[in-house]
DNA sequence: TATCTTTACTAATACGTTTTAGTAGAAATA
DNA sequence: TATTTCTACTAAAACGTATTAGTAAAGATA
């Protein structure tokens, strides 16, 4: 059904080189007559050619595509960050290969592996731990890279991300401007980089003020099972608390869920989230957070990697985007 | 610095039908040698061979990848419903190039023939309105298509979906049950089959029944800006209302923002919505909905088409999965 | 008229793989 | 010893494209 330059060459009596070169532009720069480009335009057109860019990828050596690899493209950080990093690549003719690892590094190897088959033109990725070798690997293969969100500092990338850890100490200072005296940090026992730069902020901020540093450590991949409960024992358990920061907008959610009465209010102390979510602003209480601008992030995150695929890979650089402290 | 098969067997002074052969596990069938196949397996594994896989699609005509399209990978309906299908696909050795339409039939066209030129082995497609001749226009290139969500019916093709009217009547019948005796619903102004057989539900609930139908429109094209303050109006001006019916999750969520009082109270009605969401059962007043059984959905979409592609094209059927309802 | 330019193309090669038909040499058969 | 059969490979074509060097014919130049 799919016609090949080759048969539309034959079918037209000319070369291929002749169809190719029309089809790419290429027309007159090869000299060839304004009639038979007509001839030849009005023919693919008719029989409504569609190229095969496999082949074209092959022959080019480009792929107009860049991999994007994130933790979990089902969640409300990656999902809408996705969708812009895809509309943004639209506009510039790329397309998205998107794989989620789930946090598994033997997942993340199995994709980066694919992508780098795929002769991907770039990749942008969130990664999981133990993933040093594999970014060598993809540096290695000559093919332009982009971390963000967390990064391994072993390896030399280019890196977007937030401040976490200012962005952190605000979070810390707000809880403390609303008079929390006695608040304490809900966190994963996972150690993410930036989990860890949220965690060590506030100590730091406990070191300043005084206050006593509380932290619970909840099991990344036991969550759903273990995390409620765990989360209840612990609150009830630290009487003191008035008031608790979730370094992420799951856990955040977890303690919504886990720490609520049958009544429906939740409890009596303020909550706040590292990480906005679309429904915080309506809920009883009202969650303040930290938030990360999806949009910036992801504009320069495609603006770097771009520049990375024109220009030729560059000394890696670090590219922070500031937060916005929303209270509610 | 990545060696084809060609360098490979300039390497070790053999053809590089051997090397593909002992690549490809084909060595006994081929009657290379032990001794032969080792050396070759060993060299390979020493630098590091990756096949060139856009030289290998070409060569088999397997890409080994599916197209998904959906609307908006960033909502809280197809992030997670394609991450279901990545695991699922993923343990059958297939990627997923995705793409979101956001409902524009341009965007869609163009994914579309994106797609067909990057020869994906199959497409599952969440159509937007006038796709009808670009499904025919998959169809027509041979390559397997299941659309699910919703459908055109004037393109036969294999459909996975819920049973819309049968859950919407449950939800009216549920609104009943609970004491609403003049409930109203909220849905969009563009005709996508989906809303219009939650609508038509709706209306035959009222028929049966004697309540008068209450029906607003938000204009899907401008939602953001205009469907809060049109929504309260609505709600204002219809005072007999003591309940509200959402054909959709994200229109309840812009009906709890735009319908809530200073006090965090939202009001005393019950709100009902199509589709669930992670934070509906913490709300107050809590959301009961119906809920859609994401991975039951995407596990029949992907075993439908993996059984189109592996056994060829067959004869269009519909797929029904039912829906839960959830009462809060 | 012999040579140089220009015009309008095309032939050939390359990209990296798979696959089938073919082949040289050794071993078996008659 | 001449023929057949195996063994262990390899040559060549194919997938569909891009690109560069080349060429025949026509026109311009001296």
């Amino acid at each position: 059904m799919a016609k090949s330059i080759k048969e539309i060459a034959q079918e037209l009596n000319v070369s291929k080189s002749t169809v190719s070169l029309v089809i790419n532009h290429k027309a007159e720069q090869a000299r060839i007559s304004k009639e038979l480009e007509k001839r030849v335009l009005d023919y693919v057109k008719k029989v409504g050619y569609k190229p095969n860019s496999l082949a074209k990828s092959l022959a080019t050596g480009r792929s107009n595509t860049i991999g994007l690899i994130v933790e979990n493209i089902g969640d409300s950080f990656f999902g809408p960050f996705a969708l812009y990093v895809e509309e943004l690549l639209r506009k510039k003719d790329y397309h998205v290969l998107y794989s989620s690892t789930l946090g598994d590094p033997q997942n993340a190897q199995d994709i980066i592996d694919f992508m780098l088959e795929k002769k991907v033109e770039g990749i942008l990725l969130a990664p999981t731990v133990d993933l040093e070798e594999h970014q060598r690997k993809i540096l290695e293969h000559k093919v332009p890279l982009v971390v963000f969100d967390r990064n391994s500092p072993e390896v030399a990338t280019h890196y977007v991300h937030i401040d976490n850890g200012d962005s952190s100490l605000k979070a810390c200072s707000h809880l403390k401007s609303i008079g929390c005296e006695n608040f304490g940090l809900v966190t994963i026992d996972s150690d993410q980089p930036q989990m860890l730069a949220r965690k060590n902020a506030y100590l730091q901020f406990c070191k300043e003020t005084g206050m006593q540093a509380r932290i619970l450590h909840l099991p990344y991949h036991s969550l759903r099972q273990k995390g409620m409960t765990t989360l209840r024992n612990w609150v009830s358990k630290n009487t003191e608390l008035d008031g608790l920061y979730f370094t992420t907008n799951y856990l955040c959610i977890l303690g919504l869920k886990s720490l609520r009465t049958e009544e429906g209010k939740i409890f009596d102390f303020p909550l706040f989230s590292f990480d906005d979510h679309e429904l915080f602003d309506i809920l009883n209480p009202k969650i303040s957070c930290i938030r990360q601008p999806l949009e910036p992030l992801a504009k320069t995150c495609v603006k770097v990697l771009l520049k990375e695929i024109d220009r030729g890979i560059s000394i890696p650089r670090e590219y922070v985007i500031s937060t916005d402290l929303i209270k509610r």
